[in-house]
DNA sequence: GTGCTTGCAAACCCTTTGCAGTGAA
DNA sequence: TTCACTGCAAAGGGTTTGCAAGCAC
């Protein structure tokens, strides 16, 4: 178990939930692919980790790690359930091609929401700025989306 | 059928849909309801203007809608198959109490485009920028999330 | 009149729930 | 040892597909 998996282990421990075998599959996947991947594909890689996975933990699992701030979810045009592990922040780049998720600081973003409060009166609670695009490597490579 | 429904008529038929009874509807719905709906919502609404309606017309005619850019989905986190109609760009400000949803223009986004992109090396093709809150009407009533 | 659209019913598929066995602490 | 967690099977619910009838053009 590398650090980064010791890490998140003490997280869901001072949460309250236990460090399973298939937890830590399910967190191996999300950690090895920078990319954002169904719950059905999760499984799907999980199980070379933890053969006896079951599809329904995978479920339950994403929602707990989601509540917890560890992984969330990724919306895309088509696919609004698929999952990546949260890297910092709430802002991400997504690879139309290879699937790639990157998440950037965006600072930038501050004088914006104050403008938008202004302008409106809401009370701006949360954002999601997603930006989709191919990345240098797609970039080079052509060919079909996912 | 008012001014808006014949602009939106004139987009179909160019794209060489038909404009039909079902179809206008839906977007009359859509028009007269400045919040995102589910496609159930949107099937019971319609019924009101056309008893016959069907939810599966519905869901076809979304996707027709959401490939001209006329209806675009919004994405909430736990509803992500839900749509309103699209008012110009692609930024807009969901309140988590009443489900309205505002369009502005978000110029400020450009530098910040261009410099995730210098950092990443990523070609940028699109984006989505949503916020969320309270509007100012339901920040003076409180209560609960839709 | 032509053939795109529609609504119904059924098929599909993803997600959640119930439950008894299992294993982390 | 305890009880949170797991996998299986089944239920549940939203979305899509097949097809004959209907309607826009």
């Amino acid at each position: 178990m590398d650090v980064v998996d010791s890490d998140i282990a003490q997280v869901l421990r001072h949460a309250g939930y236990r460090v399973t075998r298939p937890r830590m599959a399910i967190l191996s996947v999300l950690q090895e692919n920078r990319e954002y991947l169904s719950p059905q594909e999760i499984h799907r890689r999980g199980r070379e980790r933890y053969q006896g996975l079951g599809l329904v933990t995978v479920y339950r699992t994403l929602q707990i790690l989601d509540g917890l701030g560890i992984a969330r979810r990724v919306h895309t045009r088509d696919r609004c359930h698929s999952y990546a592990l949260a890297r910092g922040d709430r802002h991400y780049l997504v690879c139309r091609r290879c699937g790639q998720v990157l998440e950037f600081p965006c600072d930038g973003l501050v004088p914006l929401v104050e403008s938008v409060r202004q302008e409106t009166g809401y009370l701006i609670e949360g954002h999601l700025l997603e930006m989709t695009g191919l990345c240098s490597e797609c970039q080079s490579q052509g060919g079909a989306d996912r």
